[in-house]
DNA sequence: CCGGGTTATGCAACTAGTTGCACAACCAGA
DNA sequence: TCTGGTTGTGCAACTAGTTGCATAACCCGG
C-alpha cells in the first residue's frame, strides 16, 4: 500500500496533473516505485475523494484537460504518519535469480543471452544514475534535504553496481562460446 | 508468473508434499522467490490439473494426510522453457527508499528507529546466508550444478551486504541522538 | 475544414499475491 | 477417553498491480 505515499510525496515536492506525475514516475519516483499512467489516474481519484489531496483552484479543466493536483494537510499528515510507521521488509522477488536456480537442473540452455541483456540494461541503469548524480548533487549541496535524497540515488547507484557486478560474474560460467577473450 | 517455475524448480530437486515444500520455501527457494503454504497449495492443485506434476503414486493418502508431488516430463519441459525464455527485469519497489524520500519532504521523525531494526534483519539474514555458504558450499564443491547455486547464494550474500552497508551510512545522518559513540 | 497523429485522462477486466479462516488427523497428557 | 495443541491441507475473499482499451481535446498539414 505504497502508491498512495509515493504519490503524495510526488505532489509535494511540486504539485501537478497526471501526465506530469506519471513524467516524473518514469523518472525519479519510479527508480524505487514505479508506476503506470492508469494506476495514477486511479489513486488520484481514491485520494481526491479521500480528502488527501484536491484539484489546484485556479484552472476548471473539461474532460480531457489537465488537471492539477495539490495536498493537503491531512494528505502531508498522512505521508508523515506512514513514513514514521514501523514496516516489514517485503520478501525479496526475483525472477532472475529463480531462473538461475531452475538452470541448475534443468541446463543453462539459452538463458546466457538474456544474462547478456540484463548486463547490458543494469549498466545503462547506472550510467543514467550517476549522470543524475553528478547533475543533482554536485559537492557543496548539503542540505538536509538534499543528503537524504542523495542518499537514496547512492542505494540505486550501488544496486546497479551489484547486480552489473554479480551478471559479469555468472556469465564467466559461460566461457564455451565464440567470441573475444580467452582465446 | 514465477510461482509455478519455482515450485518445479523445488520438486525437481526432490519430490515433496505441500508442507515440506513450504518449509523449503522458507529456506532456500523462499530467499529469492517467497510464497506462503496457501500459494503453494493452491499452485500445486493447478499444476497437477494442467499435467505438470503428479502426486506419488506409492500413497495414497486420505484428507489431511500429506500428499508427495512429483515433476512429469511436461513439466520439466515448461521449467526449461521458461527458463530459457528472455524476460524483462521487474521494476523495482522498494518501501524503505520511498519513505526516506518522504522523508525528504515531511520530516525524518520516527523513520529511524526502523532503520535500526532493517538493519539489524539484514544483519542476521547476512550472518544466515554466510552460515549456508559456509556449510554447503565449501572450497572444492565445483560441480556445474554446486557453482550456479553457489552463484544464487552470492547473490543473496552481496544484496544483503549492501544493505547494510547502506543503511549504516543512512544512519549517519541521524547523529542527534543519547547513546553510546561521538561523545 | 477535415482527417490523422499526439496529448491527456480514465474505466474495466484480469492476474498475482495476501490475509483470514476452516477443518481433519494425529498425539500427548489429565 | 476427551481435550487441547500441533501438523497438514485447503478454500474464499480481498488487495494491489497489470493490460487493454476508450474517449476527448488539441494541433498540424493538406
Amino acid at each position: 500500500m505504497s502508491l498512495p505515499h509515493a504519490i503524495l510525496t510526488a505532489l509535494l515536492e511540486k504539485p501537478s496533473s497526471g501526465l506530469e506525475l506519471t513524467r516524473r514516475f518514469d523518472k525519479s519516483i519510479g527508480y524505487f516505485w514505479s508506476a503506470t499512467h492508469q494506476q495514477i489516474y486511479r489513486e488520484l481519484g481514491r485520494l481526491e475523494s479521500g480528502g488527501l489531496i484536491r484539484t489546484l483552484p485556479s484552472e476548471q479543466p473539461a474532460r480531457g484537460q489537465r488537471k492539477s493536483y495539490e495536498v493537503l494537510p491531512a494528505g502531508r499528515e498522512e505521508l508523515a504518519r506512514w513514513t514514521a510507521a514501523s514496516q516489514d521488509p517485503r520478501p525479496m522477488r526475483d525472477t532472475l535469480l529463480l531462473r538461475m536456480r531452475a538452470a541448475a537442473v534443468v541446463g543453462t540452455e539459452g538463458i546466457e543471452a538474456d544474462l547478456r541483456r540484463h548486463l547490458d540494461l543494469h549498466r545503462r541503469q547506472l550510467a543514467e544514475y550517476e549522470e543524475i548524480e553528478k547533475r543533482d548533487f554536485p559537492p557543496g549541496k548539503d542540505s538536509s534535504q538534499d543528503r537524504l535524497r542523495h542518499l537514496v540515488l547512492r542505494a540505486g547507484i550501488d544496486l546497479e553496481t551489484f547486480w552489473t557486478r554479480w551478471l559479469t560474474h555468472a556469465l564467466e560460467e559461460f566461457p564455451d562460446l565464440p567470441g573475444p577473450g580467452t582465446a
